[in-house]
RNA sequence: CGGGCUGUAGUGGAUCGGUACCACGCUUGGUUUGGGACCAAGAAGCAGUGGGUUCAAUUCCCACCAGCCCGACCA
């Protein structure tokens, strides 16, 4: 991509009182464009973002089996009533209003109402189970106080999976299976996800949360030094300071921003529809379910509350929106042609690249941007770097810039980027 | 929903009650080129909305709306 024709700016100044790092950066880079609080738009570079994390994340849920789909977000009331949570908790969170005539309708802030009727249309037998669905969808939720940028909106990308099994021990071996693609995800994204339980609220108490520890959470969760111990601090009965009861190790508590969430809801909504399954035996039988969520855009600013310096962001390279980005850095002619050829010859050896074309920008002006924006791989070609006849490649992360020909970038491109 | 802070060109900020100023950005022209460079000339505003006080309100008061933050809430 040419930055000249890049929708979306990158910005000096923000909103004072804006103290969220996401929400800054985010803005400022020109990832993100806020139309209400907890309402952001997505612009090319944050879309880039979001749908690398998708692609992640359809991967993992394809490994373990899932088949994706795309659920309305609109819902007819009647949905709701079935379960008894058009009331409650519904009305908190939910948005709903009426539409036509008297029709009362809501949206989406999970669906499980709707995936349970419908996996129920499809699953009559024991060959039917297990069933994994998932999408990737918007969901609404009319929060209190939406705030700190991506971590808590009105509306939001997420990914819900729901399994449906014919046994206790088919959920728990699948819940097993969902925990570690959930860890492979978040470690993909350059996320450090700690294991974390947590009550099971209304339906169930079984549900593990995955936390990400940084001072920007708003979760509290109390984890021990020596082991792999980790509750949320609403069911956690150890407290800081105490010595461990499983390895005296020392528990403390710390700020983590939930990134994703498991539970198993059982019967909880198979019984409210009436949804059995025959069988080897002939036998009716409850159809036990699961369910596993993941905020997209939560991730994305959790990556960067995790990933940022005093410059900008710092992109793990799975989720970053392009692999590189070239930066042709004064005006002259014969350096544009240079720069040109090279990006060129990038793209036609399959690498994501963000051209800085721009003309009318100063050195700064590009060298900041590409801090702000974070692309893990930074390539110059200036007025120095062509009287050697290389090129100048740089990593976000690292200080120290290095020169080679041409010839040699594309090996070492390979090397470095995992994809291409 | 309680509490605090804030609303002024596209953006960020000034403006002891006398109808608005600066910087950035933008437009035109020129210069410059390794960390947001310089010069010149421009364009750009119902001062969040409504009410009150006053000869006069962007400025003081009230209400509402919106944003940020703390708390409550949150599968």
């Amino acid at each position: 991509m040419r930055q000249s024709l890049l929708f979306g700016k990158t910005l000096r100044e923000l909103q004072s009182d804006e103290v969220s790092v996401n929400a800054k950066l985010l803005l400022r880079g020109g990832f993100i464009d806020k139309l209400m609080s907890g309402s952001y738009t997505y612009l090319p570079l944050g879309l880039a973002v979001l749908q690398n994390i998708a692609a992640l994340i359809r991967q993992e849920m394809n490994a373990i089996g899932g088949q994706e789909v795309l659920m309305p977000a609109l819902h007819p009331k009647e949905a709701w009533e079935q379960t008894g949570r058009w009331k409650d908790p519904g009305r908190e969170v939910m948005f709903q209003f009426s539409g036509r005539g008297d029709r009362q309708y809501g949206l989406g802030w999970t669906h499980e109402e709707i995936i349970t009727p419908l996996a129920k249309k499809f699953v009559s037998s024991y060959k039917d189970l297990p069933l994994k669905l998932y999408q990737i969808q918007t969901k609404f939720r009319d929060e209190p106080r939406a705030k700190s940028g991506l971590l808590r909106g009105r509306e939001f990308m997420m990914k819900d999976l729901y399994s449906f099994h014919g046994s206790e021990t088919d959920l728990d071996e699948f819940y097993e299976r969902a925990k570690g693609a959930y860890l492979k995800i978040f470690k993909r994204a350059g996320l450090e996800a700690i294991l974390t339980e947590a009550s099971g609220g209304a339906f169930s108490q079984y549900s593990h949360e995955f936390q990400v520890a940084t001072p920007a959470g708003e979760d509290i969760v109390i984890t021990c030094a020596g082991c792999d111990y980790a509750q949320n601090r609403e069911i956690a009965k150890q407290k800081s300071g105490d010595a461990c009861t499983r390895c005296k190790g020392e528990i403390q508590a710390q700020r983590a921003i939930e990134v994703g969430n498991i539970f198993k809801l059982k019967t909880r909504f198979t019984e409210a529809v009436r949804f059995t399954y025959r069988g080897e035996d002939g036998t009716s039988n409850p159809v036990l379910m699961g369910c596993y969520g993941i905020g997209l855009g939560r991730v994305m600013g959790a990556i960067v509350e995790v990933h940022h310096d005093e410059r900008g962001i710092l992109w793990p390279e799975a989720v970053a929106p392009f692999s590189a980005h070239l930066l042709r850095l004064q005006r002259d002619r014969r350096l544009g042609k240079t720069a040109d050829a090279l990006y060129a010859s990038l793209q036609k050896s399959g690498f994501s690249v963000l051209y800085d074309d721009r003309e009318e920008s100063s050195i700064g002006e590009k060298l900041a941007d590409a801090d702000l924006i974070g692309i893990p791989l930074r390539l110059v070609i200036s007025e120095k770097t062509l009287e050697k006849n290389q090129i100048e490649v740089k990593l976000r992360g690292e200080p120290a810039a290095a020169l080679m020909p041409e010839k040699d970038l594309i090996k070492y491109l390979k090397t470095v980027l995992g994809r291409v």
